[in-house]
DNA sequence: TGACGTCAAGATCCG
DNA sequence: CGGATCTTGACGTCA
């Protein structure tokens, strides 16, 4: 059982992925975006494999433009070093990835040209995939496509391409369920027909549900029934309604109690659970270190990253969370994240922002320089008087964090939550 | 034709 | 000029 996250991992240094415009695309352009992107797909590797997060997706954007323009450009030879040593990061921490084409990628089009894009957009996620060297366990997702007015014509016209696809990518390929079209039973009855394995969804599941209800654990033992000799643990995607956007849109965080509840239901079933959530990694630890004992140790560094947007919100909850830490025989990871949580729903006072901001000050105030000083004087001023954002201020002691390189402060939460 | 979702690039505005 | 904030881009379907 693995808890993983999408894509991107915020409040990770050199983590960030590049890319360009169409027109300003060219090979050498390209090139040295991928060469950028492949070393950040390394940084968050090395942060997964650090913090025992063993589930992740890695975002398509990895080679801009790779299933078009960047298709005929051999970067999987030039960086073939790269990308295996990566790949072996990954095996050898027993971390399971994947790839998630989009709602764009319409492989049951009844426009040929979409369908052939679609194909090559496949065969450029499984490249990258293949360029890793890692198995078909490593999956690609996807969603069945568009209805055209006709449901069933439209899965039946999904399977036709379907058995055109390479075999590799046949290998790989999984299918879930999506929040307005395809309901889980559309996509259990595409999957009887040629074998694939689904990819259950709650929230799309709760946005557009099959015309019988059932639970969403009947829901994952069904969809456990295609998952394979070959390919790996069953994987579900989970998350939770924000509750200011529209139905099915992802929540900001995940809240522990309603995922605790959802995960204690599944009980002993060993299957994977992507998180699908704006905070991404943070929500994912959260949610790891509450389900398994990872030693206190990891509890004293996820303190070290929240400890100034705790103190931001509520001195009193930051009192009591190192209060709770100081007993090193103790695991307490549930009572941690719970006061976190009641941190963040405390509104903000300006006299705890500025607490907070003077301790991050701190690090800097014996070698800022005089302009350094000034601006963060101004700014500070011009806060108080409401002259000036929360943002700019804390975009302020950013920049300067970033150049005197405070990695515990940009590995921290307090610049990014 | 706009909305949908996503993220970073690009453009523009401000002091 | 640097930084903050808005707009665009790239994808395809559907109302």
């Amino acid at each position: 059982m693995s808890i993983g996250y999408a894509c991107l991992a915020v409040a990770v240094n050199g983590s960030e992925m590049k890319s360009c415009t169409l027109k300003n695309a060219n090979e050498e352009r390209l090139m040295s975006l991928i060469e950028h992107n492949l070393s950040a797909l390394e940084t968050v590797i090395d942060y997964n494999v650090l913090n025992g997060i063993k589930l992740f997706r890695i975002s398509s954007d990895l080679i801009p433009f790779g299933s078009s323009i960047a298709a005929d450009i051999p970067w999987h030879e030039h960086l073939s070093g790269e990308f295996s040593r990566i790949g072996q990061k990954i095996m050898k921490a027993g971390m399971r990835v994947s790839m998630h084409p989009g709602q764009y990628t319409v492989l049951n089009s009844i426009n040929n040209a979409v369908v052939e894009r679609a194909i090559e957009d496949l065969d450029y996620h499984e490249k990258v995939l293949d360029a890793l060297g890692l198995d078909p366990e490593h999956k690609l997702v996807l969603h069945l496509g568009g209805v055209y007015g006709n449901k069933a014509q439209a899965i039946k016209r999904f399977l036709v391409h379907y058995r055109h696809l390479e075999p590799a990518v046949k290998n790989r390929l999984v299918l879930e369920n999506d929040d307005t079209m395809f309901n889980i039973d559309n996509v259990l009855e595409a999957s009887s027909a040629v074998d694939i394995p689904v990819v259950y969804d709650n929230l799309h599941n709760a946005a557009n549900p099959a015309d019988h209800a059932m639970s969403d654990l009947d829901w994952i033992n069904l969809c456990g029934a295609t998952w394979k000799r070959g390919d790996g643990l069953q994987k579900i995607h989970y998350s939770q309604q924000n509750p200011t956007k529209r139905t099915g849109a992802h929540s900001e965080t995940i809240e522990l109690e309603t995922f605790l509840d959802f995960y204690h239901r599944l009980s002993a079933m060993d299957i994977d659970i992507m998180l699908e959530v704006k905070d991404k990694n943070i929500s994912a630890l959260k949610c790891i270190n509450c389900v398994s004992n990872q030693g206190i140790g990891a509890l004293e560094r996820e303190w070290a990253r929240y400890k100034y947007s705790i103190l931001e919100r509520s001195p009193a909850e930051y009192g009591r969370i190192r209060t709770l830490l100081t007993d090193k025989n103790t695991y307490p990871a549930l009572e941690m994240y719970r006061l976190v949580e009641e941190a963040y729903r405390t509104p903000i006072h300006r006299g705890n922002v500025v607490n907070a901001v003077q301790h991050v000050w701190g690090y800097f105030k014996n070698k800022a320089t005089k302009t350094e000083k000034s601006r963060f004087d101004r700014l500070l001023t011009k806060y108080l008087s409401d002259d000036a954002s929360l943002t700019s201020l804390k975009n302020c002691l950013h920049r300067i964090a970033r150049k005197y390189k405070e990695e515990h402060l940009l590995n921290g939460y307090y610049f990014y939550k």
